[in-house]
DNA sequence: GGCGTACTACGATGCCTATCGTACGAGTCG
DNA sequence: CGACTCGTACGATAGGCATCGTAGTACGCC
C-alpha cells in the first residue's frame, strides 16, 4: 500500500453539541489521562497509541484512550493496525473558549512546581 | 455575643502548595459542585451551606462541600452555627492563572447552551 | 436549662472505575 | 500462508464515591 488508508472501522465519538463540561473535567482528572493531553498538545499532532509509554498495561491504556474519545477530549481514527489520537482542540475552543489553553497551561505550571515534568 | 465570632473548631484546608489540578478537576467534573462553585462566584462573597437549595439531602450537601474543601476549591470557615463558604479565588489564580476564570466562563456557556442555568 | 437550627458522623448501598490478565481480531510484511 | 504488531474484548477485582437515613454535636436564643 502506498499510504496505510484509514480502516473501516470506526469509532463513536460524541458530536460537538454532546460535549459537556462534566464530561471533559471528569476525563482530565485522572493523572494518566491528563499527561496524555499534555503529549499530545506538546506534539501538536496525530500519535497513535503505541507511542505513550504509560507505567500500566496496554488495557488500561485502552480504557484511558476511550474515556478520553468518549468525552469528547480527542478524536480516534484507525490507520492501519495503529490508532491515531488528536486533541479536538478546535471543537473544545468553540464550546468553552480558552479553557484548553488554561487547563494545559495549569499542567504545565504544576509539572514544574511539583517537578514531575 | 456581639458579631457571631468564629468558632474554635476548624476545619483542614490543604496549604495552597498543596492544591493539585487533577483534585480541582475532579472536584468539579460533579454537576453538583459545579453548581456549588457557580453560585459562589455569582454571590461573590461566602455563603452559609444552608443558602444552597440542591435536589440531595443535607448529608449529601455535607458530602460536596468537604470534597470542595479538601481539593482546595473552597474555603470553610464556622460562624456560629452557620459554616461560610467562600471560593478560594485568589490561591487558585496564583497556581493556575485564568483557569477559574476560564471555567466558570465554560460552565455558563454550557448552562445557556443547553438551557439548565 | 431547654429548645431549635445548622451541620456532622457513621453505616449501608449500589454504582462507577482503574487496574490487570488472557484471549482474540485486524492489518502489515515476508 | 504464517508470523508479528497493534489494539480490543471480556471477566475479575478492588477501591472509590454519590446517595441516603438516622443519630448526634455545636451553637444561639429564650
Amino acid at each position: 500500500m502506498t499510504s496505510p488508508a484509514v480502516s473501516s472501522r470506526d469509532l463513536p465519538h460524541p458530536e460537538r453539541d454532546e460535549i459537556r463540561l462534566e464530561g471533559v473535567l471528569h476525563a482530565l482528572s485522572d493523572p494518566m489521562r491528563l499527561r496524555i493531553v499534555r503529549e499530545l498538545a506538546a506534539a501538536g499532532a496525530e500519535l497513535s497509541c503505541s507511542h505513550f509509554d504509560l507505567p500500566v498495561t496496554k488495557s488500561t491504556t485502552t480504557h484511558h484512550f476511550r474515556v478520553l474519545r468518549e468525552s469528547g477530549v480527542i478524536r480516534q481514527v484507525y490507520q492501519g493496525t495503529a490508532k491515531m489520537n488528536g486533541l479536538r482542540a478546535d471543537d473544545l475552543d468553540d464550546l468553552f473558549p480558552g479553557l484548553l489553553d488554561a487547563l494545559l497551561d495549569a499542567a504545565a505550571r504544576q509539572a514544574v512546581r511539583i517537578g514531575s515534568g
